[in-house]
Order: structure tokens, then sequence, then C-alpha cells
RNA sequence: CGCGGGGUGGAGAAGUGGCAUCUCGCGAGGCCCAUAACCUCGAGAUCCCGGGUUCGAAUCCCGGCCCCGCAACCA
């Protein structure tokens, strides 16, 4: 069986998910969900970012004096609050557990072995804010220009990464491979990254001491970066597991935010080639969302809580509204006006009504049994839903699906089946068995990106659970609803609300 | 010369060389199966500005103006 393994960031545990976490988690569900539906073995893995100064802050803040404690009670949260919010992740990897400790020490003895890690007596400038190091170019006016703060003079013993003997290797694979970096914006922006500013880098720490020591200096921890990239192997196996390593790596696709395109598109290659282990086959950066055309800042408080949001107008609801509304890959806005929008039009109106009005007129008309098969066909549509799903258009690939919901509800204007009940029976039962035949399609092509809406769809059509264990290839080909089968009585998906 | 994204009808967006598209809103009509839903037609856009390339530019190139994100938390 052929596989297929998706990756998100591992989170911070200084704060609780908003939003744009779940953005990132709902994408690579959906992936996941699709490769899942279409028979592979797929392995969704998510997990916590723990070795980082930033958790140990957050544990002090809070009054935790025992960092690891706060940690494991902030880790369990986003767990469940994944869990609940329906993201099916395969493996959650928390990057204190003793299987990624034991992964990080060997791939650090094997970049170790290639002569790639050589220790430095470094002084250098360092931001806190960066968490790195950064040289005098880089400022301006004195200042970090990110964090606009003035960098420390650190000068400490730290074990660097020969990164920039990757230089020329990384600009080869990239340009080979033009599905690596995606969207074709970012890989300029990586390109010109790796070929005029990229540097050796330091990976070690001497001043901290929370974190991953060195193995065979435990006077040192592994800088946060380093260790943090390498959950993508520990989390299938690397180090404990060999044997599932092997199945699932290299990542099909790994989902990153915007913001850490460099680290996993020249650092974590590099990292990779410098072990000997191959690079994943691609890198997707998402845009980030305003809210209400404002940043998400906490000092705002507009910071939008997945889980209020969803409780509102259902997880379907706001799964439709992020894959839908924002273009996967570019910078959107996100407003809750406009998600009740959304569910009132496309989602009770168009989908809903549609569905409704089909189911109770094959209840009104066929006693509420599918009447004869009749000839069809959606192959154009599923191929560009299949097309879309694969170059993670989400949003391509729903328009697919409510260009053939729009089509429906044309088509039952056109065919005008309650005269046609009085004139010509056949031909009302070649419209309503079109019409059921195209919902069982969209249920399918649902799945995905609305999983709880397919479900009551598929229950709706009358088929049972095992409509959706049968083969891809199958499902697709016309005539998948059984002729007499009897329908559900229709409940509206998606009921009006009048807020 | 810090890095990056963007400027398309009233609102929100898609479109990256070939008749300017979609949703909402607005106007008119149709339908009566349906969740006051659905369907049709219409009004409404100098595609930020100025140059250039091209048979042809919203799209490619050059210059400019403006907005936004990263700089305390923050995908």
């Amino acid at each position: 069986m052929e596989k297929f393994y998706v990756t998100t960031p591992i989170y911070y545990v200084n704060d609780v998910p908003h939003i744009g976490h779940f953005y990132t988690s709902l994408a690579a569900d959906a992936l996941a969900r699709y490769w899942r539906m279409r028979g592979r073995d797929v392995f969704l893995l998510t997990g916590t970012d723990e070795n980082s100064q930033k958790n140990v802050e957050a544990a002090a803040k809070r009054g935790y004096d025992d960092v690891q404690a706060y940690i494991d009670m902030m880790s369990g949260r986003w767990f469940a609050i994944f869990r609940d919010l329906g993201i099916t992740f395969d493996g959650f990897i928390r990057t204190t557990e003793e299987r990624h400790r034991i992964g990080v020490e060997e791939f650090w003895r094997r970049v170790e072995s290639t002569g790639d890690i050589y220790l430095g007596e470094y002084e250098g400038l360092y931001c806190a804010g960066c968490e790195a190091f950064i040289t005098e170019s880089d400022l301006t006016d004195g200042q970090c220009p990110v964090h606009r703060k003035e960098p420390q003079r650190i000068k400490e013993k730290n074990y660097f990464f020969r990164l920039s003997a990757y230089r020329e290797r990384l600009l080869e694979h990239i340009d080979a491979h033009p599905e690596f970096i995606q969207p074709v914006s970012r890989r300029n922006e990586v390109r010109s990254y790796v070929e005029r500013f990229m540097e050796d880098i330091s990976i070690s720490r001497e001043t901290m001491k929370w974190g991953i020591p060195v193995p065979g200096d435990p006077t040192q921890v592994i800088y946060v970066w380093f260790d943090a990239l390498i959950n993508y192997l520990t989390g299938i196996g690397f180090g404990d597991d060999q044997e599932r390593f092997g199945r699932y790596w290299p990542a099909d696709v790994q989902l990153v935010g915007k913001d850490i395109i460099k680290f996993h598109c020249a650092l974590w290659p590099a990292m990779l080639m410098s072990a000997g282990i191959p690079l994943p086959k691609k890198v997707f950066a998402h845009g980030f969302f305003t809210i209400d055309g404002e940043k998400i800042s906490k000092s705002l408080g507009n910071a939008v809580d997945p889980q209020a949001a969803a409780e509102r107008y259902g997880i379907d609801a706001l799964r439709f509204f992020l894959l839908r509304e924002i273009t996967f890959g570019e910078d959107g806005d996100f407003s809750m006006d406009r998600l009740g929008e959304r569910y009132a039009n496309d989602l009770a109106n168009e989908l809903g009504n549609l569905s409704h009005r089909v189911l109770s007129m094959t209840a009104k008309y066929f006693a509420g049994k599918v009447p004869p098969a009749t000839d069809g066909s959606l192959g154009p549509v599923w191929d560009r839903y299949d097309q879309a799903m694969a170059d993670l258009r989400f949003g391509a690939a729903l328009d697919a699906i409510w260009d053939l919901l729009r089509d429906s509800n044309r088509l039952i204007d056109a065919e005008q089946p309650w005269k046609l009940a009085k004139t010509d029976q056949e031909r009302l039962a070649a419209v309503l068995y079109t019409l059921l035949e195209r919902l069982r399609a969209s249920a399918w092509m649902l799945r995905p990106l609305l999983p709880e809406t397919a479900g009551k769809m598929r229950r709706q059509l009358g088929l049972s659970e095992e409509e959706f264990d049968r083969e891809y290839e199958a499902a697709r080909v016309w005539g998948g609803i059984a002729e007499n089968a009897t329908i559900a009585k229709s409940e509206p998906l998606f009921p009006r609300r009048d807020d």
C-alpha cells in the first residue's frame, strides 16, 4: 500500500492554540483524510515543541516551579483541543519524550561523524527574540531589524553546523525540484536567502539549561530549532522504530507557516543531507490571516479561539470558511460575520437546501425509494476535484463541488420535477436519480473537507457505513446509489439561523 | 537600500499573456419541490499611477504612489 506522510509544525506550549494554529492543522487533516480516502497508508504527525526557553518563561509566569509539569499539562491541552476539533492525527510527538531524545542524539552523532559540527569560541550578537545569532550586517541602527531590539554581545563556546557547506547542493535541489518549496513566491524567497545570506549556524547553547544535552558535552544543550526539526523523524520512529521510520519517511508534505520557511527549506534539508537522510518531497507554506482586518494579537484581544468559533456554527462551517475563503498559501482575513454569511449562503442555502429539496421530492414522488438508475457521468468534476486536492488548492476543490451543487439546483429548475410528476414519470425518475447520485458524489468529495457533513449526507441518502469503506476508484463510478434503497427522512444539514 | 504580502464593480475575493470571473449586496422577473430557500436577466470595474515589451497585458519588464504582515504575545 502506498503511504502518505504529512506533518504540521510542532507548537510551542506557552499558550493555548488560537485559530491560526488550527488553520495549519486543519490543512494537514484535510490532506490526511483525502489520502486515507484514496487508500493510502497515511500518517499525520503533529505535536508540541517543548525544549524552548519560551516555555520556561511561560511556566514561570504562571507560577509553575516545575517546568516539566507545566509542559505536561499544556501539551495535554493541545492534544485534547486538536482531537476535539476533529484533527485526525496519527501521531503526537513531544520533544521532551525519551524517544525524541534518543533520535536527536542519533541524528547529532551522524552529523558529527560527517564533520559538519565544529566547536567554536564564538563571540557574536545574540537576539533573544530570534533565538539566534545575527550578524553585524543584519543590524539596523544597531538593532535587530526583526525584533527592534539591541542584541546582546555573547561570548560562549558553541557547536556550529556547517550550513554554508550546503549552499550549492541546496540551490541545486531547489532548482531541480520546483515542487519542493510551495508556493512559488516562497521558493524565490528561500532561494535568495540561501544564495545571499545563509551562514553557518550555532546549534548549541551554553547558557541555557532547558533542552537536550549535547551528546558528549553535557555543559551544552542543543539549540531548540535543531532539536525541534528532528521531530519529523522521531515522530515516526527514527532512533527507536526503524521499520516504521523506513515506512513513512520521506514526508510527502510538510506544512509550515510562512514565518518558519527558512528553517524548513534551508536548515532542515541541509541537516538531512548531512545525516544522509532523504529530503521531504514538499514543504508547503501557508499564509497568515488577519482578524477583521487586524493582525492577530493578544493585546488587541482579537485572537479567535477555534473552539468558540466551532461551537457557534459547527466545526464544518469553520472548516469550510478557512478552506474556501482563504486561498491556501496566501494571506487572508478571518471574520465571524463572513463566516456567518458563508454558513447562510453556501452551506444552508446552496448545499443544505439542495439536499433537502431532492430528498423531499424523493419522499414525495417515490415514497422515499431511490428511483431506477439512469446513465450519467461526473468524471470531469472528480478530475477537477482530485487535481485541486493534489495541489493543496482546497478552495478550488470546494469550488468544483459547489459548481456541481449549483448546477444541480439549476437542473431542478429546468426540469421542474413537480410538473414531471404529473406528466412524465420516467423522466422524473431519471432527474431524481441523477440528483441523488450527484449528492452521493458530493458527499464523497466532502469527506476530507467537511467530514461531519459528508457523514450526514451519506446517512440521509440511505447509504450504510460501508459506503465509505469502498475503494475510491469504485466510488467514483456513476451509479453507486442503489436502486430502490430507502432514503432517510431529511433533516436540514445546516439549519437556518436567525442571528 | 531589513524580509515578505498586497492594491481587480458598493463589500469580499479568484484570475499570472488571449472575450474580466465568483460570492454578497442592489434592481427586475420566474418558480412553488425546498431551510423566505432555488433559477434567469440586469445595473455596476479607466483591473493603483506612469512608461515599456507584445498582434494582444489585470497578467511580463522598468519607475512611482499607497496599504498590510514580521519588530511584546502571535500559525
